[in-house]
DNA sequence: CCAGTATCCTGCAGGC
DNA sequence: TGCCTGCAGGATACTG
């Protein structure tokens, strides 16, 4: 489910909500996710410890607590993370729950299980493998002269390249079909073979339109929810992503869809080159 | 090394 | 109603 935007929507609103708090229980279920939650690990670092101001890379978001450390959380295709109460029902596939000084709960829920949830120390932080391959992020501004090169070095369709973490990190299957539309590039092109100036406009579509998603506090679609539990509203702004068979919002031709490295692909054979 | 595919897992929608 | 198939916002191990 979550992209950049989802993930920095979820950050925002732990950051007005839990910084400061202090973790006074920490309960999980022992199950076995890709990588391993470790629920027992995570309880003996995270007890007792105070939460400061969240931090966020590409999709991941790193819980962190006062004096270093910090967990670091992926949501995968289904994750959620909800503020809750101790009397708010449970739901089928919570892992982890982390009990707060307010007397409030965050519950890590994540159905399908591609999430991931592991303690890192301070120093780890910088030397996590998935952490440190990551590309630029693509909300700073630099990302316009970062990103051209970094997608011209590769043979690979455009779309391929802006869902490869290490290109590029935050973008997923919406906001990179959402930035090719946006850039009038149709997303089997290479990378090699787009000019310098047509993958800028792409660098800085793809940064508008996580910027705007951001603004909107996410896409909903069926599973994401923000903290609070208050749904995103970027859903009506998409122009292609889920539009298959629906006039093109720019030239009304009809849009096409197809799959590239195994995801639905939408884009309008008129009006994208 | 590079690009493309298979795979992890559950839930849901649609066809019969 | 039930059963089956395919698909879903991601990342990675593997293949050629």
């Amino acid at each position: 489910m979550p992209e950049l935007p989802e993930v920095e929507t979820v950050r925002r609103g732990l950051a007005a909500h839990t910084a400061g708090l202090q973790l006074t229980g920490v309960r999980g279920a022992p199950v076995t996710m890709r990588r391993p939650l470790r629920p027992g690990h995570i309880r003996e670092r995270l007890a007792g410890r105070t939460l400061v101001e969240p931090g966020r890379r590409g999709k991941y978001l790193l819980l962190r607590v006062e004096g270093g450390g910090a967990l670091l959380i992926h949501l995968g295709m289904s994750g959620r993370l909800l503020l809750t109460t101790p009397e708010t029902p449970g739901v089928r596939h919570t892992h982890l729950t982390l009990e707060m000084g307010n007397g409030r709960e965050l519950r890590l829920i994540d159905p399908r299980r591609f999430g991931l949830a592991v303690w890192l120390e301070e120093a780890e932080i910088a030397t996590d493998p998935a952490l440190a391959r990551l590309g630029p992020e693509p909300l700073a501004p630099e990302i316009d002269r970062l990103l051209p090169p970094r997608l011209k070095a590769h043979r690979a369709p455009l779309k391929s390249l802006l869902l490869d973490q290490t290109v590029v990190a935050g973008a997923g299957n919406i906001y990179a079909t959402e930035a090719l539309w946006r850039a009038g590039i149709r997303p089997t092109r290479r990378g090699d073979r787009t000019s310098a100036a047509r993958l800028a406009r792409l660098a800085r579509e793809l940064r508008a339109v996580l910027l705007e998603a951001v603004e909107q506090g996410g896409t909903t679609l069926r599973d994401f929810a923000g903290p609070d539990g208050n749904a995103g509203y970027f859903e009506v702004r998409l122009q292609a992503y889920g539009r298959a068979g629906r006039p093109c919002p720019r030239c009304g031709a009809v849009l096409g869809s197809t799959r590239i490295a195994g995801r639905a692909t939408v884009w309008c054979t008129a009006c994208q080159r």
